[in-house]
DNA sequence: CACATTTCAGATGAACTGACATTT
DNA sequence: CAAATGTCAGTTTATCTGAAATGT
């Protein structure tokens, strides 16, 4: 007979969505590993990132950088100051629009990038290792699918 | 003629490590998610993942959660203290190690998750909507599958 | 005595909220 | 005047490090 919980059985237990947590478990066990990487270079994953944002991206502004990493104005105010402390970063206003300081890599900046590129490359080759080609791109595509499915919608 | 920088060149622009930061990305989406449906219930992501761990393998200590977590067995104590002020969970103590308190979730503490159930599920749902079911099962297999091979070496 | 767990105490830091000046 | 950007100030919260007590 199937089972039927009596009127006061404990309320079944959830099978925990597998997926959600294991994304949980594999940012865990990267940053764990970047942080480690990184932690010679003086440079925190956050900062890393937002380098790495603007390789791609140059001339952004502190608020831009802030929405793609989901923290206030403020917080990336602070990040960003001290990375043009330490000369990774500079900043200058944007001739259209005085109000905006638009932020781009140093030499510098670039330099500890090219320097950081082959470790954490390494870092992603351990990760996918036993992988087949054809699994990487499969698992570039879920992920980037995945990425833009909770994009589309407001989180709410 | 094949692109030769010039000696003083600036660093090839890296290409940023697609796999790591489309996880990173993932992950960031997913939380601000959770961060948004859990508001209701008062309970922090964090939270919410250390009663899931409890929900599959009760009895568990302050700090094998804490490793599990990669935080320290401090901070993952004041994050038990407050899940057992709330009556989530119980502690006793190990009857083989008096040192030893196990958790375990209480009858308030399963009835939260079984309620959070379906709209966490609904939010995984939609992150994989587009996905085949074959699809799923090989994403599910390469996030374990990363998640193992960074989890067998130490962080180095 | 070595080791693990738990807990107390203080320090730190990274983020937040609120407010305001500047510019379009 | 509304909206966006940058920044100053103060606060909160979560984590950490250090130390100690307890138990195996």
């Amino acid at each position: 007979m199937a089972a039927r919980p009596a009127p006061d059985a404990l309320p079944a237990r959830p099978r925990t969505p597998s997926l959600l947590y294991a994304v949980k478990q594999v940012e865990l066990a990267v940053r764990a590993h970047l942080d480690e990487l990184l932690r010679a270079s003086g440079t925190t994953v956050l900062q890393y990132t937002a380098l790495t944002v603007l390789a791609r991206r140059d001339g952004l502004t502190t608020a831009e950088l802030a929405r793609n990493s989901f923290v206030t104005p403020q917080a990336m105010g602070e990040l960003v100051t001290a990375l043009e402390r330490r000369g990774l970063i500079e900043r200058r206003p944007d001739p259209g629009n005085r109000r905006r300081l638009l932020i781009s890599l140093t030499r510098a900046g670039a330099e500890l990038l090219a320097e950081l590129d082959e470790p954490v490359r390494g870092l992603e080759e351990r990760m996918v290792a036993a992988f087949t080609a054809d699994e990487r791109a499969a698992f570039a595509d879920h992920l980037n699918r995945a990425r833009a499915a909770l994009a589309a919608e407001p989180a709410r």
